[in-house]
DNA sequence: TGTACATCAGTGAACGCGCGTTCACTGATGTAC
DNA sequence: TGTACATCAGTGAACGCGCGTTCACTGATGTAC
């Protein structure tokens, strides 16, 4: 039995279910499929498909797993986008984004660690970027144009790092589960970082 | 041929090698066994012995995990202490503190993955604690003395979370080869931290 | 409108792989008498 | 000192598993004449 699927529609179809399977792998507290990888004939079986119909859509399986991290990637930086203008921008826009930051990994553990597991090489030239190298590349970005003005170039540089590192260390561990998912001490954490680093 | 081991040589032979093939899987750079799991046949094959050997010495495989995990946290802890007395104490050790843990993770990157990817349950009483558990309890708190008197127990506890984090992000970020391993970076951050918060 | 044909997205069987684990075993060591 | 025996840390063969990938295939769709 062929199943038929027009033009391009399984295409997406796996990708949704790569995006809902990652979903439902949650975090260590869910005892589903902890920290396993994502199988290609998982995600075939979950949309009822061969196996090697996949193959017609991706050359391999890293190619569909890049995909699903280009996916997250994307969605990640349009929630925090989203944040920070939602907040109005300045300090406040620079907390919800770090807010979100947060919560988009707890609320998808897996796909947030997919997307990071994704080397980037952090040295090629952009020219030299995949998709996903250049979405992280848009997400430094963002986070540097949060940064006030009034610092110099190298101090920009350490307070963006330290945000990112800051907000990143939070969605590790707590997905890892050695810190308590309490937002409201997420939330003095990173304000905390703000009322100093950053004045505007 | 039945290799003897004198009265559980093989078990510390085992542990030696199992840090010693982890040390060797190095981060995403080195192209050696990039982000996979350490094999209980794997370790088994490098100490000369059957895989079915381990077995008179761990119930199975995530016991000789567990094991080594517990080693790498109680390294990283007597690291860190040794550097914060290094320093003399203060702010000095507290940064000398903070920068051992990140160089730890670059040395010995799927060390420091498998210390915390072994879900601790945060909610846990002491009592119910494995060793591993506890030990992390100790680096915790090891933080916490750390932080200034003055701090209220909430302060104190937001400080040493944003200590914790930051340079937890720090890590994975340079792991995932996100952001580069640039010394002069990490400690100009964790000094700019340092310099605002805990002020003592 | 009907027929011939190319295209191409699916199919299921099969591949080799390495894994963790079980099983019945063997052979050296040490102790009791 | 010599012999019988229990202990126990090793052994290699075998298990079932799920994986990513290959292969030759089939059957529906759409176009050319």
């Amino acid at each position: 039995m062929t199943k038929t699927y027009h033009h391009g529609d399984l295409h997406s179809a796996l990708i949704d279910s790569g995006l809902k399977l990652l979903k439902a792998r949650g975090g260590p507290e869910s005892g589903q499929g902890k920290g396993e990888d994502l199988g290609l004939r998982e995600v075939a079986r979950d949309v009822g498909v061969s196996a090697t119909a996949i193959y017609r859509h991706f050359p391999d399986k890293s190619a569909l797993m890049l995909a699903l991290a280009y996916e997250g990637i994307e969605r990640l930086g349009r929630a925090q986008r989203k944040a920070t203008q939602d907040a109005g921008g300045g300090p406040a826009g620079f907390l919800a984004s770090g807010m979100t930051y947060v919560r988009f990994a707890t609320d998808n553990p897996a796909l947030f660690r997919l997307i990071f597991s994704h080397v980037p090489a952090t040295s090629l030239l952009d020219a030299e970027l995949d998709e996903v190298g250049t979405a992280m590349k848009g997400l430094r970005e963002d986070i540097a144009h949060l940064m006030p003005k009034h610092l110099s170039d190298l101090e920009r540089k350490a307070a963006a790092l330290h945000a990112w590192a800051l907000v990143h260390g939070l969605a590790e561990l707590i997905l890892d589960g050695h810190v308590a998912k309490d937002w409201g001490m997420v939330e003095k954490v990173l304000s905390g970082m703000l009322a100093r680093e950053p004045r505007q």
